[in-house]
RNA sequence: GGUGGGUUAGCCAAGCGGUUAGGCAGCGGCCUGCAAAGCCGUAUAGACGAGUUCGACUCUCGUACCCACCUCCA
C-alpha cells in the first residue's frame, strides 16, 4: 500500500467496483443501487433456522446464497456485518421434544450443532454474530412495551383481568401494515383456502403431527399477530419468562426485530430470508419495528426455493433432502456448486443432472487450475487470492455480480477465460522466446484471475476449505506418497511406450483407473489426478 | 378470491430491439500409438395470439399453462 496515510478511513478501503453494485429490493421489486447506510459498512440480517429437525438442502441454499452476497461485498471491500439468528424456542420444538422424550433446549441445541456442522461442511463464512432467541428475552419486553406505549398492542387481560400473557400487535392501528407483501391475513376465503389444502394435500409435517394453529384467545382482529405468547398447559416451566404482560414465551416475528435493533441498530442496509418468509414474518417484524419508532431494514431480499420435481422441497411436504444424505454421495465442493450456480432469487431444481453438471465442473476447473499451476511451476499464494479486491477482477465478471449478484454470467466469464487460457496453453510449446515470456505472464494472470473468480463463490480448489486435513505435514506427506507410487507405475509405462510396448502401457493404465487414478499424457510428460 | 414470480433449444441457464452467452449431454474434426485432457466446428430456441417497429426472444396488450405466498416453513 502506497498511500497509507489514512488508516483509520474505511472509505479508503471500498473499491472502484462498489458504486456499481444493483441490487434487487423485494419492497419495491426492482433493482437499485446499493448505497450503504454508513460508508464502507454493510450490515445484514439473515432470518436463521428454527432448530427443530435436521438441516435439509433447501436451507443450506439459503445460506449459501447470502454467503455469496456477504462474499461479494468484501470482495468489494465493505466491512460487512452478518447476524443470522437461531429461532431455539417455537412450538413445534416444543411439541417434538415432548414426543421424543427431550427437554425443548436439549433439542433445539442438538439441532443448532447439526445447522453448524452442516454450514462449516460446505464452506459458509461464520456470522459475525449468531444470536439465540431465548437469550434476548429482556430486549423483546422493552421492545414490546415501546409499541404498547405508542399504542399499537395490547395485552389480553385474563379470567381475573390480570395479564394473561397473551401480547398482539394491534394490526389496525397501524395504517402502514402490508408495506411489505400487500398482504393481509385472515382474507382468504374458507372454501378457497379449503381448496388449496386439497391440492397440496392435508398439512403434515415430517412427524405426522397435524400443524394446526392454536387458538388465540382475545385477538381483536384476525390479522393481529402474537408479540408474547400465554403459555399452554404442556409447556414446561423452562419455557416460561415472566413479563409485565403476564408469563409466557415469545412470537416468533419479535424476535428478528428484537435481535437485528441490538446488533444492527434502528437501521440497518439488508434483512435476508427465505421467501416463505416474506409473509406474515417479515411484513410483521416491519411493522413492529417501524410501531416502535425505529427505522429497521433498508433493503429486503429473498431467496427462492430449492424444487424436486417443481416441487418445493420443505419440512411440511416431507421431501427434504438432508444435508448429510446428499454429502454422504457427493463432495462438498460439487453440492456447493450445485446450490451456488443459479441466482439467489431463481428457482433451483435440484436433479441428478444438476449435481452431474457441478461433477463436471469440478473437473474442468481443477483441470485448468492443475494444468496452469504445471506449466508455471506454481500455484499463487492463497492468500495473494484470497486478498485480490473487486478491482482486481475481470470487469465482466466484476458487471455480472454487481448486476444483482448474477451468478450465470459471472460463471460463464469464468469459464470464458478459461477456454482463452487453456488455448494459450495448447500453443505454449510451438512459441517462440519472446512470445512465450508474454503468453506465460498471461497464463499466470488468467490461473489468479480464475482463482480469485471462484473464491467469490467459496469454490477456489486450493483454498483451506477444500483441503483440510488433520495436519499439513501429515496430508502433504501422504500426497507425496502416493505420488511417488503413481510415479513408479508411470515411469515403467512410459518405458512401455518408448518401447513402443503398448499393450503393457494400456495394461498400467488399466491398472491405475482401477484404483481410481486418471492418467493424462501431457507435451511434459504423464500426469495423473484421482478422485479422493 | 387476494398478492407475487415464471414459461428460452435434449437438459440447466443468461444478456440483448438487429452482432457467439455459458455449462451439461450429442455429432464432426484437430491433437494422441490409443486414450484422457484440451481446442475448433456444429444441429435442435424463445408457450400461444395480436400490436408497436425497417426489424422483437427482447417493448405493449390479450390468452393459456406452471409455481409460490395468503397456516409452520430457508
Amino acid at each position: 500500500m502506497d498511500t497509507s496515510s489514512q488508516p483509520h478511513d474505511s472509505k479508503a478501503s471500498v473499491s472502484l467496483a462498489a458504486a456499481g453494485l444493483r441490487l434487487y429490493d423485494t419492497a419495491d421489486h426492482q433493482v437499485t443501487p446499493f448505497r450503504p447506510i454508513e460508508p464502507g459498512k454493510v450490515g445484514i440480517y439473515v432470518c436463521g433456522a428454527t432448530v427443530q429437525s435436521s438441516p435439509h438442502i433447501g436451507h443450506i441454499r439459503t445460506t449459501l446464497a447470502f454467503d455469496i452476497i456477504r462474499r461479494w461485498l468484501l470482495k468489494l471491500g465493505y466491512r460487512v456485518t452478518l447476524i443470522r439468528n437461531v429461532t431455539d424456542i417455537d412450538d413445534k420444538i416444543l411439541t417434538k421434544a415432548a414426543a421424543n422424550g427431550q427437554r425443548w433446549w436439549e433439542r433445539a441445541y442438538i439441532y443448532e450443532r447439526e445447522f453448524t456442522h452442516a454450514y462449516e461442511t460446505m464452506g459458509v463464512l461464520p456470522p459475525t454474530y449468531e444470536p439465540r432467541a431465548t437469550g434476548h428475552i429482556p430486549q423483546m419486553i422493552d421492545l414490546i412495551q415501546r409499541i404498547i406505549d405508542r399504542g399499537h398492542a395490547y395485552v389480553v387481560p385474563d379470567e381475573h383481568g390480570r395479564p394473561s400473557g397473551n401480547v398482539y400487535f394491534d394490526v389496525a392501528s397501524w395504517p402502514e401494515y402490508g408495506a411489505l407483501t400487500h398482504q393481509q391475513t385472515g382474507t382468504q376465503p374458507a372454501d378457497e383456502q379449503a381448496a388449496a389444502n386439497d391440492r397440496l394435500g392435508p398439512s403434515i409435517d415430517t412427524d405426522g403431527q397435524n400443524a394446526d394453529t392454536d387458538e388465540e384467545p382475545g385477538k381483536r382482529d384476525p390479522r393481529d399477530f402474537a408479540l408474547w405468547k400465554a403459555p399452554k398447559p404442556t409447556d414446561p416451566p423452562t419455557a416460561r419468562w415472566q413479563t409485565p404482560f403476564g408469563t409466557g414465551r415469545p412470537g416468533w416475528h419479535l424476535e428478528c426485530s428484537a435481535m437485528s435493533h441490538r446488533y444492527l441498530g434502528a437501521d440497518f442496509d439488508i434483512h435476508g430470508g427465505g421467501l416463505d418468509l416474506r409473509f406474515p414474518h417479515h411484513e410483521n417484524e416491519m411493522a413492529q419495528s417501524h410501531a416502535a419508532g425505529w427505522g429497521f431494514a433498508h433493503r429486503w431480499m429473498h431467496t427462492a426455493w430449492v424444487t424436486q420435481k417443481g416441487e418445493k422441497m420443505s419440512k411440511s411436504l416431507g421431501n427434504g433432502l438432508s444435508v448429510d444424505q446428499v454429502l454422504s454421495q457427493h463432495p462438498a465442493w460439487v453440492v456447493r456448486y450445485a446450490l451456488v450456480s443459479v441466482q439467489y432469487r431463481s428457482m433451483l431444481e435440484w436433479s441428478d443432472q444438476s449435481l452431474q453438471e457441478a461433477e463436471s465442473a469440478y473437473e474442468r476447473i481443477r483441470n485448468f487450475v492443475d494444468r496452469a499451476g504445471r506449466i508455471l511451476g506454481a500455484q499463487p499464494e492463497r492468500a495473494r487470492v484470497a486478498g485480490l479486491s473487486a478491482d482486481d477482477l475481470p470487469e465482466d465478471f466484476v458487471q455480472a455480480m454487481n448486476d444483482d449478484i448474477n451468478v450465470s454470467e459471472a460463471l460463464a466469464s469464468i469459464f470464458a477465460l478459461i477456454r482463452s487460457t487453456n488455448t494459450i496453453m495448447d500453443q505454449l510449446s510451438n512459441l517462440e522466446r519472446p512470445n512465450k515470456e508474454s503468453s506465460r505472464a498471461e497464463v499466470s494472470h488468467a490461473l489468479l484471475s480464475v482463482r480469485g473468480m471462484l473464491d467469490v463463490f467459496g469454490l477456489d480448489p486450493l483454498s483451506e476449505q477444500w483441503n483440510h486435513s488433520d495436519g499439513p505435514q501429515s496430508a502433504g506427506s501422504c500426497e507425496r506418497t502416493l505420488d511417488m507410487l503413481v510415479r513408479a507405475r508411470l515411469d515403467s509405462r512410459e518405458k512401455a511406450r518408448k518401447a513402443k510396448d503398448f499393450k503393457l502401457a494400456d495394461q498400467i493404465r488399466e491398472e491405475l483407473a482401477a484404483s481410481g487414478i486418471t492418467i493424462m499424457d501431457t507435451s511434459s510428460g504423464p500426469t495423473w489426478t484421482s478422485k479422493c
